[in-house]
DNA sequence: ATGGCAAACGCAGTTTGA
């Protein structure tokens, strides 16, 4: 089983690219952020046509996340379990043996910035929710773009960002609290030495120059530590004519009984 | 110390992103 998670920044613009993608890589689920559409944009019938279903739960203008899988999602949640859904930024279903949470994590902006204030409370508010989710779904995929920058590795010049916004310590402490639960990042667990991004400023050539911070992640529950396989980052994707900013991430599942 | 680039909205320039 391969799972992946892309930011898109605007699934209208990226939808070529998001077609081409699924065909190439053939994931069983990729969750999508920033889409940008309203329900009633969302190319159902385009992705219907390459096998895959859709679960998705966007707004206009701005945020928008997306479950698309082969199987069909099954207990679907869109938003937050008591009905708030004034930022269109979390979705979920089961797809086969695995329950999937897809999470779009706001910006924040800069520390000094409501925004900020919002972000930290949103992730207290997802903290409680994957508790309560864990308890039920002990299987427990949680992908998506999180906007911090775990550690320091994650970041190409440490030293420049400090603790700003993406890399703040109530941020991480934050990302900390959701590990706490019995979480792990799939990546920095397979590559405990790695250096490697998911996101590259628009700007300045940060591309060219690879120079980027890895804030897009896949998290899984302990119960799932024994099944996990490969996990990549795809540049390639990055390199395309219009890109994203960020690219899609993957990890192979094994089997599981 | 600051901007850079891209997208939405809408038709110029502001807002947002990370």
């Amino acid at each position: 089983m391969k799972i992946s998670a892309w930011n898109v920044n605007s699934l209208k613009v990226r939808l070529p690219q998001v077609l081409d993608w699924l065909a190439a890589q053939q994931p069983d689920v990729l969750c999508l952020q920033e889409t940008k559409l309203t329900d009633a944009q969302f190319p159902v019938e385009a992705l219907r046509a390459l096998g895959y279903h859709a679960l998705f739960h966007g707004q206009p203008s701005y945020n928008g996340v997306a479950i698309l899988s082969r199987a069909t999602p099954v207990d679907p949640l869109c938003g937050w379990p008591d009905g708030d859904d004034s930022q269109a930024r979390l979705c979920a279903a089961s797809v086969g043996p695995l329950r999937v949470v897809n999470v779009y994590v706001p910006n924040g902006q800069s520390v000094a910035s409501d925004k900020y204030a919002y972000k930290l409370a949103w992730l207290a508010r997802l903290r409680a929710f994957l508790a309560d989710e864990l308890l039920r779904h002990p299987r427990l995929a949680l992908l998506g773009d999180f906007n911090i920058a775990p550690t320091d590795m994650d970041v190409y010049d440490p030293g420049a960002w400090g603790e700003e916004v993406l890399c703040s310590p109530a941020e991480r402490a934050a990302l900390a609290g959701i590990h706490e639960l019995g979480f792990h990042d799939s990546f920095r667990h397979l590559y405990p030495e790695a250096r490697a991004w998911s996101w590259w400023d628009y700007r300045a050539a940060m591309f060219r120059r690879d120079l980027g911070l890895r804030i897009d992640l896949i998290l899984v529950s302990s119960a799932l530590l024994p099944v996990l396989g490969a996990a990549g980052i795809d540049r390639e994707a990055r390199r395309a004519e219009r890109p994203s900013d960020h690219a899609p991430i993957w990890l192979d599942l094994g089997d599981l009984p």
